[in-house]
DNA sequence: ATTTTTATTTAGCTTTATCTAAATTAATTT
DNA sequence: AAATTAATTTAGATAAAGCTAAATAAAAAT
């Protein structure tokens, strides 16, 4: 019972949003994430409750199944031992990688994938911070909080970002904030929740609540 | 004008037939090489036309343009790439490589490509001794025989096979026959062809017409 | 020059994955 | 509780890529 690329990639999408603590993923999330429209996704779920990944009741919503689980973690290791590959390996930038790992996530040997997770020293975080799952599917995740949730004199290291967006790890590349820095809250006003931090103890940094809600830190 | 998967293997099939000799591919031959039926050749054809692949007149026969030309040696470079990084990179034997590769052609990204490339110190060769063609689809080919056509006495050194199946690399690998081995004729049967070769100077090897007309030599 | 055989194409069906438009169910408001 | 609005599903279309069966064209044989 294989799945098609189409339904890998719903399936992850449903992973996602199920893991970032949404309740119950709506056929309308989805058709957002994955632009496309509601009708799509709902013929998509039908199928997807068929191959019992997910176990679907119309209009009441969805469940990702335990195999589906097992699946969703199979395509995100794969893409997540990619994108290393391209930044270790093939000297990509960080915001290059993204679409390049979309394609690579869906090539199916398990071989490769071994060969390759051996090649790259059994990584254990992506160029993003996101932990890659092992081959059983098990995630070591690190306790993290939002940069914009900290407060004044508090310190830590950045150990990964919520948006992967060209646009916004540009940015964060220009500025200095790469993955590893060290970071320490210098001020933050009440009023926009901006911050200004110090980063690798010689660096002053000015940041918008909407940049530090999408960083997130390994507090020390 | 961009192709699927699918034109993209066909394309490959009509190039590598065309390349063969073959003056004129039929509608037959492309099935056999393809594993399907003459009715869906025909089909796909008419698309391939469409999109000026190829120059198609029903009944006649085709023939690859130069666009067509261009994507099907755009689609061997990135195959024989891949096959090379298997190879030298994650410890792929040579017979491990086909199937993978066959996918991970199919990646669209010109810097993916370009990056490999160089990773690879611009590889001329994959491991089956195909060259591989430059971004400009230039194919740098040596001049080489069929190891069952030469005679007594003549030495070369092994640079290519003509069958890359499993079966066939993994009996090459067990007797020594490695590309970049030199041999020498030592004797040739008459009555079936067979040969007596010696492999680097000390090994000898007795060896069928059939294997032997599956290994390409360059000359010295 | 017909006839027969072979090769090729067309017609119509299937599945996957999308769409739009219409229908239906659930949720919200009055 | 009825009416309105929002969310979701169904119905019917389309395009890609395959199939089988039938039709047609080209080649070979008598």
């Amino acid at each position: 019972m294989e799945l098609t690329v189409a339904e890998e990639n719903y399936l992850k999408a449903i992973y996602h949003l199920s893991d970032a603590g949404k309740k119950s993923v709506s056929t309308n999330d989805l058709a957002a994430e994955m632009k496309n429209k509601p009708a799509s996704v709902s013929d998509m779920l039908r199928r997807l409750g068929e191959k019992e990944v997910i176990e679907y009741r119309k209009y009441y919503g969805l469940q990702i199944t335990e195999a589906g689980k097992r699946l969703a973690l199979q395509t995100i290791r794969k893409h997540r031992l990619w994108e290393v590959f391209l930044v270790e390996k093939l000297n990509f930038a960080w915001d290059e990688v993204h679409e390049v790992a979309e394609q690579l996530e869906h090539i199916h040997s398990p071989l490769l994938i071994q060969r390759l997770d051996a090649y790259l020293n059994f990584p254990k975080f992506d160029p993003h911070g996101d932990p890659i799952p092992d081959e059983f599917g098990d995630v070591r995740s690190r306790p993290r909080v939002e940069l914009a949730e900290m407060e004044i004199n508090q310190t830590g290291q950045i150990v990964a970002v919520k948006d992967s967006s060209a646009a916004f790890l540009r940015y964060l590349d220009k500025v200095g904030a790469y993955i590893g820095a060290r970071i320490k809250i210098l001020d933050k006003v009440e009023f926009d929740g901006s911050l200004e931090i110090l980063v690798d103890q010689k660096k002053n940094l000015f940041m918008s609540k909407e940049v530090a809600g999408n960083i997130l830190v390994l507090q020390s």
